[in-house]
DNA sequence: ATGGTCGCCAAGCGA
C-alpha cells in the first residue's frame, strides 16, 4: 500500500497535475490539504475516472482537507472523535473539531490533518495552535490506549518544523510560529505518545524540505521547511519499506507551494 | 533543469 500526502494549495487549480501524478506514482491512497474549496465544489470526477473514491471535509467556508483512495473508503470520521462538527474559529473549544479528516483505506486509519498555521507568536491563532496540537495528542493517545496495535496514520501539513535542520535559516524565522519552542514541543509530545515520524528515516539530513514559499527564488535555491509529515503507530511504522519526499512534484508550471509525501507499506 | 508569489475572487488577506 502506498499511501501519501499533499497540500496541493487549491485542488481547482491544481487537479490535473494531482491526478496525473497519483495514477504516475501508482498512489493508493492520498491525503490532501488546503483543498480550498467547499465540499460541493471539490472535482470529484476527475479522481473517479481514475478509481478513487473521495471524501472531503470543509472547515471554513473555502478550505479543506480530503481522502482519496483507490482501495475504498471506511469509517469516514470528521474531528478527532468522530462528531460531525467542525470550526475555524480559534477557540479553545473548536480545538478537538476542525481541520482533521480520518477514513479506514485498507485496514489503515488516515488522519488527513491541517494544523492551524498560527500566523503570528502573539496572535489568538498561535494560542488555537498549541491547544489543538495538545488536544490531537490526548485523542491520538486514547486511541492507542485503546487498541495499542491499531495502524493508525496521522498525516499531512503540520505547520511545524521540528529541528533547526529543517528550516533554510533558523535565524531567518526567529521570532515567527513554526519553529517555537512550543510547537516543537507539542510535536514532540505526539511522538512520545507512540506515533513516529515513518519518512524521516529514509529522508535524512539537513535541507531536506517538503514546502518552499513561492518568492524569492526560495526552490531554485532550496530555502524550504520541513513541515509536512507522515506519522505512524507503532504497527504501522513497522511496516514501512520505503518512503520519500517527491521534490520533482514541486517543479514545473503551476506547482503547489508543497511537495507531496509518500510512504509504501507491506501487508500485515 | 527549477526562475523572481499565489489563490481566493475581484480588494486585500492568508499562507
Amino acid at each position: 500500500m502506498r499511501l501519501a500526502t499533499w497540500n496541493v494549495n487549491s485542488i481547482r487549480t491544481r487537479v490535473d497535475r494531482v491526478t496525473d501524478w497519483l495514477a504516475r506514482a501508482d498512489v493508493d491512497v492520498l491525503a490532501m490539504q488546503e483543498t480550498k474549496c467547499s465540499d460541493e465544489q471539490f472535482p470529484t470526477m476527475p479522481f473517479a475516472a481514475l478509481g478513487y473514491d473521495v471524501v472531503h471535509c470543509g472547515f471554513n467556508q473555502w478550505n479543506g482537507v480530503a481522502i482519496a483512495s483507490r482501495i475504498g473508503i471506511d469509517d469516514v470520521a470528521v474531528g478527532f472523535d468522530g462528531q460531525p462538527t467542525w470550526s475555524d474559529k480559534p477557540d479553545v473549544e473548536a480545538a478537538a473539531e476542525a481541520r482533521a479528516l480520518g477514513a479506514t483505506c485498507g485496514g489503515v486509519r488516515v488522519w488527513s490533518l491541517y494544523i492551524p498555521n498560527g500566523r503570528t507568536v502573539d496572535s489568538a491563532h498561535y494560542v488555537y495552535k498549541l491547544q489543538w496540537l495538545a488536544a490531537l495528542r490526548e485523542t491520538a493517545a486514547s486511541w492507542l490506549a485503546d487498541d495499542p496495535s491499531a495502524p493508525i496514520a496521522l498525516v499531512g501539513d503540520w505547520n511545524i518544523a521540528p529541528t533547526d535542520d529543517d528550516v533554510w535559516d533558523v535565524e531567518f524565522y526567529r521570532g515567527s510560529t513554526h519553529i517555537t519552542e512550543a510547537e516543537r514541543a507539542a510535536f514532540g509530545a505526539i511522538v512520545d505518545a507512540g506515533f513516529s515520524d515513518v519518512v524521516r528515516p529514509f529522508t535524512p539530513g539537513p535541507a531536506v524540505f517538503t514546502y518552499w514559499d513561492y518568492t524569492q527564488l526560495r526552490f531554485p535555491k532550496n530555502r524550504g521547511m520541513r513541515i509536512d509529515f507522515i506519522l505512524g503507530s507503532p504497527t504501522l511504522a513497522e511496516r514501512v519499506t520505503h518512503a520519500e519526499i517527491v521534490r520533482a512534484e514541486r517543479k514545473g508550471k503551476q506547482p503547489s507551494d508543497h511537495a507531496p509525501v509518500l510512504v509504501d507499506l507491506v501487508d500485515p
